[in-house]
DNA sequence: CTATTTTAGTGAACAGTGTTCACTTTTCGA
DNA sequence: TCGAAAAGTGAACACTGTTCACTAAAATAG
């Protein structure tokens, strides 16, 4: 049972479009407040004013829809990041508005961003993606994102900014593992002392601390000449 | 109706004491196989070979059920990282058996440490968790956690190993994003790329290698002792 | 030792969940 | 216009956490 169809544009698929829409942003209105414990299915269908039951001629399941929705936040998430690693900018600030940019937008989204991570691979899934190439890896989208933080990471060695004996890959990993634990400690555990003391500092401007604290770990070993980054 | 009574020990006591233990094993042994979702009352009823409404005899709700099962998995890592931070150890590869201890151990039960940090406060919550002073915070269990960090750090900065102009709070979350990231990347993305090319590198030292790049972000500046920090 | 009260434990039920399926109604294409 | 396909529904199934009246057994008091 196909849900999806060849895109020919009728009336009839028009329409369907339609109520297939209404009840994605049913689900994304729901979700984005209460997180997937808000969302039933029945709630949804209230929410539209349909029967429970019609929802599955739309979705396959409820975890289909789901997946739905998380996947075009990590879109979301992707372009927006992909777009300030685009800019041309002295590589220090580039690098820092990635990190800032991804962890503005997940927190942005809260249930999004951790439902977007909150599965478990079993020993069945991970032999699947060991057989993952990494050209068919950087088709999906975390293979983008991850491709994302390489060329970040080449572009810095490149420039000499980041260390060049280091494997791009992990310097990636290790972009990706402290941003994304930022995040995460930004949503399930915000508040953590750090910025009360000295309160100055407003929240936001901690991502950015640790977004150089990072940059710093991957820093080329001290003397190049043209050090000397940050702005006024 | 509350289920936890003042300790005498009397034989009543100790047979409660051991059906109580019995259906925490049971749920410890179902959670770390098959995590939450495995994880239902009637199951554990019959792992134990009691009836369903029988559990609640001895915990108020399954969630309070499972937040037991978190807290002493928390516990435990916390008593992991604190034995390590203990060590009389090279200033740099105690901090970095601090990260990698506290990464390890996560990993090696991944539906625990996920669930751990799982839960998105509220307004309400927030609003409550603000009026928490220092001192009662690291009477927390991640509040404790969050001190052995701070320690670490000011640590740091008394060798002269981690830059003196840091304030040790923020230095102290730096480290726990990464090390929480990496964690949950593990758990939830593991063999991302970063070790397939050069594979001569197995999957736990890269948390050693994150362990140092994160260290080195936060290391004094060197030979150059000119640097600007955040807080012009 | 008996009588009473407290506790352990149970089965049936309730409200909620995702999902299916036979069924009717509407719509579309030939 | 007629038949096929799709849209939509209500009732049901199997599951979930939880409650509650109830029995049986143990602890406690007189």
């Amino acid at each position: 049972m196909d849900t999806n169809y060849p895109p020919e544009q009728t009336p009839a698929r028009r329409r369907r479009q339609k109520v297939r829409d209404s009840i994605l942003a049913a689900a994304e209105r729901v979700f984005a407040k209460e997180g997937e414990s808000g969302l039933s299915i029945r709630r949804l269908a209230e929410e539209i004013d349909y029967s429970p039951s019609a929802i599955y001629k739309y979705f396959g399941s409820k975890e289909e829809l789901l997946d739905e929705l998380k996947e075009s936040f990590f879109e979301r998430l992707l372009a927006q990041v992909d777009h300030v690693a685009a800019l041309k900018l002295d590589f220090h600030d580039r690098a820092r508005s990635c990190v800032t940019t991804y962890v503005a937008t997940a927190i942005e989204r809260p249930h999004h961003y951790a439902a977007a991570f909150s599965s478990i691979p079993t020993l069945e899934e991970l032999a699947v993606r060991r057989r993952l190439s990494w050209d068919d890896f950087i088709t999906t989208r975390k293979g983008q994102a991850f491709k994302i933080l390489v060329d970040l990471v080449l572009d810095g060695q490149a420039d000499g900014v980041f260390d060049r004996s280091l494997d791009p890959l992990m310097g990636a990993k290790s972009i990706w593992a402290s941003s994304h634990g930022l995040a995460l400690l930004m949503i399930h555990m915000p508040l953590l002392p750090g910025m009360q003391p000295c309160d100055a500092m407003p929240t936001g401007d901690f991502v950015a601390f640790h977004a150089d604290i990072v940059m710093r770990g991957l820093a080329a070993p001290q003397s190049t000449p043209q050090e000397n980054g940050a702005s006024t």
